[in-house]
DNA sequence: TCCGTCCATTGACGAGCGTCGATGATCCGA
DNA sequence: TCGGATCATCGACGCTCGTCAATGGACGGA
């Protein structure tokens, strides 16, 4: 329940979630192919903070699963990882039902 | 869009997040009587801060749609709010789905 | 091999946030 | 009306986090 924590604290930026939602509808980029990622240099431009600042907020997104990053050559992609935003959904969606008695789980 | 960042800010706190989680499944307090949310007075005991903080905490819930206040003569109760949980579970499923053309909506 | 490009790391600064003690506001019971 | 109980607000402190300039590391082209 911690690491859900950890991934709600690596949602809550205003930095991160723009670059979450322009990973997720990217633009006609410059370095990106299109169909796997978005290329690094990129987000320094989309989100308007330096390049230090890019790679430190990607490394938070990869390291509670939210996002997966792709080294090809000299340049490091990034795309979404469905799981994390997926299990993070089921955690919210644990405050919905109303009472299920959900503790059968773990 | 914002809106969301406040909400995930909310949420990514251990110790709101320790509260969303004993407003789901309330022990049996001393105050509460079950149907109408959780005493405020249980919750210091539960979270194990003092009492301005937890109306600090709870007051930040209360404003971004995830919990509902009740004043009921002295005491004050929460409850979960579901429908901020489940625009926020819109907003993460927006993130599992391929590429929808998710812009059709404003 | 050398150099330029791209990304990661380091160190430091400033802002924001969580926390508490003290105090104020409100609401019953006596 | 008075007093105690419950919650909200205020002011202040300390820590965490976002940010950048400077530097280092890795890769490919010349």
């Amino acid at each position: 329940m911690d690491a859900t924590v950890a991934t709600l604290k690596a949602l809550a930026d205003p930095v991160r979630w723009k670059a979450l939602n322009f990973l997720r509808d990217p633009g006609p980029s410059s370095c990106s192919q299109g169909d796997h990622g978005v290329c690094a240099c990129d987000l320094e431009g989309v989100l308007g903070v330096s390049q230090p600042t890019v790679s430190h907020h990607m490394k938070q997104l990869v390291e509670v699963g939210l996002v997966r990053a792709f080294r090809r050559g000299r340049w490091v992609f990034y795309e979404l990882d469905a799981e994390g935003f997926a299990s993070l959904q089921v955690e919210i969606g644990r405050f919905i039902e109303p009472s299920k008695a959900t503790k059968t789980l773990a």
